[in-house]
DNA sequence: CTGCAGCTCATACTTTGGGGTGATTTTAGG
DNA sequence: CCTAAAATCACCCCAAAGTATGAGCTGCAG
């Protein structure tokens, strides 16, 4: 806030406008003499006048608050072009599953986790342990070069590698 | 400008602290009479801080005049093109959405979850904390009725909510 | 003016995921 | 037969995800 101080313009105004204020006070001092209960009034005059102006400075002076209007971009490109695989409705994109070097385990694992299982319901679902799935999945990772398994959801179907 | 004035605690507090400044003068006028020719500096001094004070107010009050627009762009470039083109004709079901009682933010969240972020990279993101997005994705996943992220990315896939 | 929904954030805690390492056992192919 | 890849599992440790709870702020509708 206020960082557009260049505008010297506004705060020359202003320190005029102060001074001049000044001056008239003093010359109602010289005019009708200032009674001392009647400070009070003054203060409250004072102060609310100079609370407009800082109302009126801020705003003037305050830049034009737009905030950020961000665009993010997602580039995603592929490191290796993926060899294609013509496919009508739905098919494996084997090329890339057998460059990928996942294995068919891997590739049940990773099934799962598309589904939405965790690697507890994987490790019962296939019959193992729960390490076997972490150790599976861990390399499931390597091979597709994620370091999520949302990731490598994301990869593998973009791949094709999963429906 | 200054349209929020329901905001009323700021007006008061503001009216208090001129009250409490009244007072303050009031005081000093008691303690050390106020000598004539010594009225400029108090003027000086009391236009000074209301100033600042009509300044802050200003700034606390003035409500930005554009509102924040957030655009995020997926963009996926690939080598060569993948089987089927899945991304260009994708139609969101407004009805699942609509029904699944996701918020916006909600759904921002969600969808950088099915591109694979982490929470923390979600966080960063959408400049908020790392607790907001883990509480969005708690509520996501209470409206989705999963328990997981890997599930809340294959429900909405499902439902056609994200791509 | 009140209430509610949406967004934000915090703190504390539990669970799950993932990395690293090493090891044993199948299993398939030369 | 014999090796190499695949599959299996264990243990430790740390990071990330998720749960629970409470709270403040804002904008909007009633």
């Amino acid at each position: 806030m206020l960082k557009s101080l260049a505008r010297y313009k506004h705060i020359v105004g202003y320190g005029l406008s102060l001074a001049a204020l000044l001056v008239l006070l003093r010359w109602l001092e010289l005019r009708f003499i200032i009674i001392n209960n009647a400070f009070q009034v003054y203060a409250g005059a004072i102060a609310v006048i100079f609370t407009v102006l800082g109302v009126w400075l801020a705003l003037r002076l305050s830049k034009p608050k737009i905030n950020t209007v961000v665009i993010e971009k997602e580039l995603y490109i592929e490191k290796e072009p993926v060899a294609a695989t013509v496919t009508g409705d739905f098919a494996i994109n084997h090329t890339a599953l057998t460059k990928s070097g996942i294995s068919p385990r891997e590739l049940e694992v990773l099934r799962l986790i598309a589904a939405g299982h965790s690697n507890q319901e994987i490790a019962d679902h296939l019959y193992v342990s729960l390490n076997t799935v972490k150790t599976h999945s861990s390399n499931l990772f390597l091979k597709l070069d994620v370091k999520r398994r949302t990731q490598a959801i994301e990869k593998a179907k973009r791949l094709s590698i999963i429906p």
